[in-house]
DNA sequence: TATTGTTATACTCTATAACTATA
DNA sequence: TATAGTTATAGAGTATAACAATA
């Protein structure tokens, strides 16, 4: 197994061993954060999650969203009622399938996931004030490379489960 | 995407307003590759945490994992008593006030925690492989620095729970 | 018959609050 | 009375399967 047969000699830097683990403590701490600022505007991360996606891809089904989302479209139901209860996204029957809902953000919808652009870049900035901009542009683009290279899809990502059990039956 | 009313002008180098998003994103990767791994040891992220710590701070009472944690007593529970099942750990009533369970890894907890620690290995490398030795650690520079200033504690993470809805009541 | 969205159900996870044993 | 650990219970979150409408 890949254990480090690493020298671990007095001379080796300190321990770069941590940076997966620091991804880790920051992805979680940073989600968090996100997550308190996002309750300022009656949103949960799921919901910024489908605005942000309709609002690159218009007209987009609930199924196409679930999928693209890695999650169940009956989980979808719930937000999307939701935000279409706020009148953010409406939700209207495909013209040519009619078994489709055509998904589409509202002018107020829009003018939302702006506000929730702009708390990103908010806690972005809160989140990374360590980090000088040059230091924030090294950083994104050293993570850019291993977010494609691990194959993620950009702007998207799915929720976590981070705490629970990997599903009993998983385990296949 | 990430429209951004930056300038957005030629001279900037891409977009730089995606690094917290990143992070969040390879984060929560991260995390469940992890997670799978981890299956392999027939254990879950949680027990990772409480082996990571108790190796650190033998003799710990529950109470004061939980802290740590940032999780609850009860909680601690089942998954203590499962770790205590595999003979990876031992309660013993603290001697001078009977109340407290003093927490200390078995010998097989020792071992076992090494191996996580090389399934962590493991895991990084395979998560860091778009990155050469050097920038891996460029990357734990910088995210160590980002840690440190947002007063996280070195090699403590509590679970996240991404998804959900921030508890109704907290709305107020 | 197959598919989209929805609802119903069961199951798991989490939080709150009793309970016990020590102090 | 107060505290550590545990258990019980109720509440959310999640997954699976049944359902109605459309194709």
């Amino acid at each position: 197994m890949e254990n480090g047969d690493r020298p671990e000699r007095a001379g080796a830097k300190k321990t770069s061993a941590e940076a997966g683990f620091l991804l880790a403590q920051l992805g979680a701490h940073g989600a968090q954060k996100f997550a308190e600022r996002l309750a300022g505007l009656d949103l949960v991360p799921a919901h910024a999650r489908i605005l942000r996606i309709l609002a690159a891809s218009p007209g987009m089904s609930q199924r196409a969203l679930a999928e693209m989302l890695s999650t169940l479209p009956s989980r979808l139901v719930a937000f999307i009622d939701e935000l279409e209860d706020k009148s953010l996204l409406e939700r209207r029957p495909d013209e040519n399938d009619r078994r489709n809902n055509a998904l589409r953000l509202t002018e107020k919808g829009e003018v939302i996931f702006k506000a929730v652009g702009g708390v990103a870049r908010a806690h972005q900035q809160a989140l990374l004030a360590a980090l000088s901009a040059e230091e924030q542009q090294q950083l994104a683009g050293l993570l850019q490379r291993v977010a494609d290279e691990q194959g993620l899809i950009p702007g998207v990502h799915p929720g976590y489960r981070g705490g629970g059990r990997p599903s009993e039956k998983a385990t296949r």
